[in-house]
DNA sequence: GATGAATGAGGCTTCATTCAT
DNA sequence: TATGAATGAAGCCTCATTCAT
């Protein structure tokens, strides 16, 4: 009778152990020895899970997504449906306060977009990931303006502006932190997005708690 | 006799080797042999010019950023000192139709992000190049402030704000480019800057030609 | 069902390897191409077992004395505990006829003297197994004088002088053998440690067969 | 006209700046780079007045020999021809305290004794300056003998027991000061003399100033 | 004589991947 | 499944030596 499979756990634990190494020395930095390590396994098995370092790549970004995308939607939920709310938690989930529970996964994701620049499979699934939060931020503004709180004339040009000005405070943050007044990221975001989507109430006043 | 130095143009070579290479491969994927054929010179005479390879990359960040300044410098001339005009053509400068004119400096200064991630010389390089530029846009927001053109309680908050859009677009653009409605970047851009600054007239009206 | 550990022994054939090239080149010229040739390995495999060349080095120097200090042991076995014998048996053992089974051995230590100038780690290995040595010597020297057949003020300091001589006749028969008249060394010696230890019995009379 | 040749300045110069940076690093860790600037010259100078690293390695020798020889003979010339006194001073020029005026051209000379090991040319000359040196004590040992001091049946065997002393004090005091207790390599040594040239008159009293 | 750039070989080391157990 | 030894390619760098000036 043969052992019941554990490769879900084990695949799960060697994209865990990427993320933590890629997070401080990227991804060429990170040797398959340091990742085992850091999944308490060894280089053996690693190959055993997964066909190459990239497939571990990728499963790291899908982890990296999923996870992101439950704190986001926990936080989403509790806006009942207002989209000046919804935005604003959407910005405070990212740059908030105390949003970035894991740096490690933040710095993690901006080492995964520049392997995205070299390699085309990890490209496509950064463009899905990224896709998936930008169609997210569109509903939202698309329900915004159904009900006349926004004003857009591409909802989806102006979901990628809000992605770009997150992820650009993403890599400000990482490198160049002091250009970066302590608390003003939010606020301005917020002040931004209003520029973008001149919402009848201001974001920064329906701040999520 | 001696032979007349040519270091400084060796250098700058060997830097823009790297440049050519890093765009493409990143900074780990650089391997010397490769900058060396970039450059058409041979690996020996690049380590008799640089110490290692690390030097290369901080040498390579001036360069990425002097040439981006004399750009910047250029189109800001031209704006007679008209801060919402300043504006615009900044933003113009980094995300308006063909403003890249050399996308492999985008995604070489992306790549040396990452890296800033790694190496804390390298993140000084960075940081400085960036306070730079950010010192820029401040003087500039603070000039508008002063005129009653701008209102704004914190410039250089506003201006990493700025920045980080900026950053964003460009590894948006770099990795996931098809989010982003083709022309709607320096459109977006403005009116968030509007958000940011509430100018008294519009940057999308005042873009530079 | 792992596969059992063979580091022991894959360590000793590669510290045999080095010891065998460096005879012949020295440490420097010994590169980790021929070593691993010598040792019937890969590089790869030396430096999954070493950390690097100088680990090699300290783990041949102690091959090199555990091996030494075995046969050094086996002669004063013989010798009933008679100092006097000790002492010619010491001085056979290093200088003898015949004695050095390994010339190899003899010359690679003379390296690995050198490179204790040059490397502190490798200067305390090398002092730690002087140490040994000169423990031994010493030992005996003070048993000779609780008898009564020896004499000396300092054990340790004739100990040294004695060691000095084993040492120096080593680097003159590696390196200008003709200055030593065949068969002269262990006389010599022997005399030599008569004007330092002035026993009641010549050592010369007393050699081990 | 042309300007007078200083090549042999040039070469003595090379020669030191050698010797100097050997001490340190060894034969192969002296970088022709290093010895350059040690000697404040440059790479292409040094190539210019010798035909290779090997031959500065030569010309070192020569030089520490010579300059080392001087010291001898000056020591000698006080001794008006006394064999015992001559010992004596042999032996103090040595190991004596104070004798090495040049710690550094001690552990070269230990540097160089080891490349011997590997050069035949090196070996030769190593030879040739040891040859001169056991000359010098073989000379002194018989005239001890023919004036009825000394006893000995081959002063040549004699002489290079010395030597061996001498040279495996340097080693021991280069590589394991520790070993030997302070003050005592002179007096020892002097011991050691007398059980193998039985003098009438002890070397240790006869003891140069 | 003198300079310093240039070459090309070779050295140590790292690493993803494979394989015997 | 799991281990860890083994491989071989490739990477960065050093260095003695040559050469144009």
């Amino acid at each position: 009778m043969p052992r019941p499979s554990n490769t879900r756990e084990r695949r799960l634990q060697i994209a865990r152990g990427l993320i933590q190494i890629m997070a401080d020395k990227g991804y060429d930095g990170a040797s398959m020895t340091e990742v085992a390590h850091a999944a308490g396994l060894t280089t053996g098995l690693i190959h055993y899970h997964f066909k190459n370092k990239r497939e571990i790549l990728l499963a790291a970004m899908q982890e990296l997504a999923v996870e992101h995308d439950g704190n986001i939607a926990e936080r989403l939920a509790q806006c009942l449906g207002d989209p000046v709310q919804e935005i604003a938690a959407f910005i405070d989930a990212h740059v908030g306060l105390g949003a970035h529970a894991n740096p490690r996964a933040l710095a993690c994701w901006l080492v995964v977009g520049t392997e995205a620049l070299k390699d085309a499979q990890v490209r496509e699934t950064y463009a899905q990931v990224m896709d998936h939060f930008n169609r997210r931020l569109t509903r939202i503004i698309e329900a915004g303006i159904r009900r006349g709180t926004f004003t857009s004339t591409s909802p989806r040009a102006a979901a990628s502006a809000l992605m770009a000005t997150i992820q650009g405070y993403y890599l400000v943050a990482a490198t160049a932190r002091h250009l970066i007044p302590d608390g003003t990221a939010a606020v301005c975001t917020k002040q931004m997005a209003e520029g973008l989507l001149k919402p009848t109430q201001s974001f920064v006043d329906g701040a999520t708690p």
